[in-house]
Parts: C-alpha cells; structure tokens; sequence
DNA sequence: TTGTACGCGTTATCAT
DNA sequence: ATGATAACGCGTACAA
C-alpha cells in the first residue's frame, strides 16, 4: 500500500522472470496464454496498471511526445486562431504516431517544470519564432532531438515550414497601388518579442527580428518603398483598435490604405476608422493576412491573403514524423492566395489633404 | 560522437565526482566557483546540455507535465471555442507551477504512443468526458496520479470542476415559456460518444452518457417535460444546421423554438432556418448555450447562456497545482448567466397549422 | 564542500 | 517460450 508495485513484484507473484512479464505488457515476443494469464492475474492482484511510463522511457529512449514551442503565452496559441489552425493540423498529423503533443514555451519564466530542455521530448516543433529561436534551437539541437521549424529561419539541415511572406505581401500591396493609392501605411506585427506599438522610424530589416514580420514589410516594402510603418504589440482584434487610432489620429496625416499583416490587426483599423467617421472602403482601405474567419465582421468580407494554416501544421506533423523513423524531411514552403473582399477600393480623389497627408506621411522628417 | 555525453562523462573530464557534477547542475547544494567552472567547461566541451529527463523523471518521479486528456479528436480541442478558452486558462493557471500540457485523447487508436497510461504525467486533467471517463479514470486512479475532472461525475474523492447546467438550461426553457412557446423542440449535444444525428425517442436519462447532454436537457425538461428531442453528432455549427434542416423539415410540423444545447448549434439552426424562410425571431426563437463569441452572427445576438470558460480552465489548472503540493482541491460548480438577445421572441400568434404542429410533436407517436 | 554507493523500474540481448 | 544479466542516466543518502 505504501508503495506502488513494480512489475518485478509481479513477476515474484507469477512466478516467472521480470523479462517475461515485461514481455506480456508489451507484446514484443510471443508468450505462451498460461504464462499471460499468470502474469496478467498477479498483475490485477497487485494493483499493477502497467509499465512505469518514466522507466519505460528511460529503457527505450523515446517518450511518444512531440513538444510544440511557443515563444509566447501559452493561451495564445488557443487564442490565435491562424495557431489554432495549425495546431489542429499538426495534432491530426502526429495522431497516426500516437504520439502526444506537449505545449511549452520558449523561456519558461518559473525554474522548475518542463521546459525545451528538461522535458522528454522525441523532437520539437518550434513555432511562431523568433530571437529566441536560436536559443532554442540550440537547445534542441544540442540533445540530438529531431526539430521543425515554423515561419522562422533556423538555418541549413533544419527542414522548416513556412509560407511565401515576401511574395503575398507585395501582391496585397501590388493590389492596392492598382487602386491608386499612394498615402499608405504598413502596420506590422511585433518586430521583436514583447515589442512595443508605435512607429517605427527607418526600420532596418536587421532590427527585425521576428521573421514573418520582417518577409511582410519586405514584400510591401517592394511597392511602397518609403510608406511608414507602424508596429503592432501583437496580433489582435485590440491591439488593430490601438494601432487604427494612433494611424488615423491625425486628419492631416490620414493614409487612404493601410496595408496589416494579419487579419486581426486588419480588423482592429476597420473598427478604428468607423470610430473615426471613415467608411471603408471609401474612404480607407485596408488590406489583412492570413484568410481567417472572423466573427461579427459583416458586412465587410477582408482584401487578405489566405494562407493554408492547417496544411503547415499538418505538413511540421509529417515532417516530424519523417524524421522520427530517420528519415529525411524536407523544407516546405506553402502559398497564400490572394483573396479580394470589399474593404479596399479605388483611393479617393485625390484633395490637397490627401496629397500633403502623403507628404508627412514620408517617414524622412 | 556516436553516443551522447552523460553526466558521468563531464564529471570524470572535470575531475571531479558524479554526483557533484549532478550538483552543479541542479544547483539543489552550493558548490565552489572553482569546481563549477571547472564542471561547465566540461560540459559545454563534451556538448553535455544537462541532464537527461526520462533519467532524471525516473529518479525523481515528476516530469514536469500535465496531461489534458480529450475525448475526441484532438483538433477539436483547437476548434471549439469552449474548449479554447478552457485551455487558455489551464495554460495560464499551470504556468506558474512551470508545467508543461500534454494533449491527450482517451482512447489513442493507434498502438504505441503516449496514451493516458503511458505518459509520463504528473496530474492530469480529464475534459468533456462521457462513458469513456470511468475507463480514463480508472487508468489514471490506478496509477496514483492526481486527477480533475471538467464537466463530469467522477465519483466521489476526484475533484470536479463543472457548471450548474440543470438549472442553468431550465432558466432559458422557462424564459421561452415566459414568450409563450408551447411547440418548441430540444436540441441537444451528442448523446454519447459518436452517437449519431437524429430524433431520440423518450430519451431515457440512463440511456445518456455524456453529463453535459443529460443535465442540459434535464433542465429544458424541467419546463417542457415532453418536448422532442434531437440529437447533434457533435456541437460545430454546421452540425446545427443538419439539425436545424431535420428540425424544420416539416412545415406542418415545424415548431416556433428551438433550444439548442450550444451556441455553435443555435447558430445552425438559425441559419437553416433562414434557408427556410423563416425569420428569426419573429417565426422561430432560438436559444444558445456557452456565450461565446460567434463571427459573422450579425444581425443577431444570441440568446443563450454565458458560461465561464476560462475561468473553469483556470479552476482546474488551480486544483492540479493544489495536488500536487499534496493538498486537498475542491469540487467546483460554476454558474452560467442567462443573456438575452434577439433570437427569442415572442411565440407567434396560434393558428390551426402551428396548433397542430405542436401536437405532431408530442414524442408520443 | 566533495565523493561513494546504490537504486529508481524497465527492457534488450543473449543464452537456454 | 522463458530466464539471467546488464545496462539506461541520474539523484541522493551518507560518509569523509
């Protein structure tokens, strides 16, 4: 009672070696119905449920978990539903491995607990990175465990899952200069980990440091070289809000497009502008990215750029399953498809607000 | 280079014991710099990361993880916005504890893998359980691990982090008889696992095996005691609407309410119901269960009850924590708050066809 | 402060 | 088909 019965108190009670009654748990050599039988009662009588999965796992060397990295808050990934995708994707594909998927983050705040380098893991997926990536990468690296990275550049001989940033990017913004527009703004994602929002004045691409934003602002960059940028603290409905206000604050100053790269911040300068008295698309238009459903914005369809969320998470799965039987596994880099809605349109006839607006809107002072 | 560097490698390197060299690491007693130094140029040398997990989780018996076990696939986990916030506050609540959530279904069809009896957990937190749940349990139970239960009778001595369904769902049932409803139809959560679509005849309690299912309905009935019932396979919008298709299949029959059992449902419904022809409210109310927030619904607020997600999330990941530092965690019953919106009005006035209709619908044939 | 010795519970290997 | 043996890599009394 005080103790928990191990299987070679159950082997003593059967009356047959521990090998052999390891061998019944597991099922890895043929064993007579008598002896199971034997070894199954004694089992039942003891209480014994089965292998201690921790001495198992030390004996063999694998776990059957794959560990998803975060480099965030954990509830994010249930909160962001481009990650919520993705995870639905990678959990069908790991689910024929039978393997589990275990949630960490990058930098476990608390000393104790699992994190990248103290959990067992038999190999990682790392997901929306960013600086931290390397560390983490070395991490992983350094304990031999096969990896996957997400949006993030993790290097040769790391296979790595990501989209075509630069490209769909540029054709959002391609899009909107067919409309005319040229007083336009970019509104990023965090340029780094716990970035904060504001404009970003001159950003270099090396100060950027989270890779999905810096591929975005390149592929705007490609059209508007010289648009402003303002930078989100994070990829929301609320933190677009923020962003849309501080964008819109001044009438002098209004772009007539905003170019974000996420749908939620999107959404955020929508709400923004009608807070402002703009109609979009009349009067503003704003572009988004990532194509995903987004509640309660009827009448407003997003101009985004839809990416195939749950096929990255599926492909890291296979990815990680690849590698998990030795195999090789191959880089993917998957497409977004442009998507026209109704929150972009020609830009406004062009008034002497408009045009001195895109003077001050020029980022050199 | 074939076979990876053990503590024991770093020690006899360093010149310095085993069991000093585990020291440094775990820093768990203090050591002179001199020796510290001399064991981390070892290590990082012999590219030695730190300890092994599956060896040191052997030795200590924790692992650092906690196991949040889903009855069904589990993408659904990402896909069900109850579930999402649920686990959102799970992460937030195990964080400080620096445990890591593992994401795991009941029953793993495929043979190896970590399954709830093969990983190396701590605690583990059971969710949307139904008949599978005793099985779940006893696994769990019969290791010693600590359990929470969410939203199901575990029995006595397993902590239970739950809703006041009955009483919550009599509440909108009674406010639907307050508008006058007499031909309303219940439409309810699956009634066991994989259970299929379709009316159920005098649904007998005992037949149902998901908590959630039984005591929801239970509640309606408290206020229609023979309203028919239709069973969803699963709760996801469009499920609602296949419900929705069959519920007003009908004219002859069609009832003036349906009282879904969750939100995504409700949502079906009111779109079939659109397909139809009808008008919501003002043909048919519909009420709603959970409170979450459902893109695209507008117009449409939904009448329903909010329940509080997270905060049951949070609970749970609270009583994990509290077991294990070995104290005791309560049961707890959260209580969901009736919310009125524009899908319930009154009933229309009775002609001969709505008349009849409700007596069609009488479960008695 | 450092070292010795042992066991955590299991499973792979090889022999029988 | 079954059994004996030897790790797997580490943490921790306890002694020095």
């Amino acid at each position: 009672m005080g103790t928990r019965a191990t299987i070679a108190d159950v082997a003593r009670k059967a009356g047959v070696s521990p090998s052999t009654a390891s061998v019944v748990f597991s099922g890895k050599t043929p064993v007579s119905d008598a002896t199971r039988r034997k070894v199954e009662d004694a089992a039942a009588e003891l209480g014994y449920t089965g292998p201690d999965p921790r001495a198992a796992s030390l004996r063999t060397g694998r776990s059957g978990i794959v560990g998803v990295v975060f480099e965030e808050h954990l509830g994010a990934a249930f909160l962001d539903p481009v990650k919520t995708l993705m995870m639905d994707g990678l959990a069908d594909a790991v689910s024929p491995l039978g393997a589990g998927l275990l949630l960490l983050r990058d930098h476990e705040p608390s000393g104790r607990g699992a994190t990248l380098t103290t959990a067992p893991i038999d190999a990682a997926v790392l997901v929306g990175c960013s600086g931290r990536l390397r560390e983490s990468l070395d991490a992983v690296l350094g304990r031999g465990i096969p990896v996957v990275v997400m949006e993030g550049d993790a290097g040769a001989d790391v296979p790595r899952i990501d989209l075509d940033n630069v490209e769909a990017q540029r054709q959002a913004a391609s899009h909107v200069r067919t409309l005319g527009h040229s007083a336009v703004v970019i509104l990023t994602l965090p340029h780094r980990a716990d970035g904060p929002a504001g404009w970003v004045e001159g950003a270099a691409d090396d100060e950027i440091t989270v890779d999905v934003t810096r591929d975005r602002l390149r592929g705007a960059r490609e059209i508007y070289p010289s648009a402003p940028v303002y930078a989100a603290a994070a990829s929301s409905i609320d933190e677009g809000v923020a962003a849309g206000r501080a964008i819109l604050a001044d009438p002098a100053a209004r772009p007539t497009a905003v170019i974000a790269q996420s749908d939620l911040l999107a959404v955020g300068v929508i709400r923004a502008a009608e807070e402002a008295g703009l109609r979009v698309p009349e009067d503003l238009s704003v572009t988004g990215f990532d194509g995903i459903e987004i509640d309660g914005l009827a009448p407003y369809e997003l101009t985004t750029l839809v990416q195939p969320a749950a096929d990255k998470g599926r492909a890291a799965g296979v990815a990680v399953a690849a590698m998990l039987e030795g195999r090789e596994a191959a880089s993917i880099r998957f497409t977004c498809v442009f998507r026209e809605g109704n929150t972009t349109a020609a830009a406004p006839v062009e008034t002497g607000l408009a045009a001195s607006g895109a003077a001050r809107l020029s980022p050199t002072p």
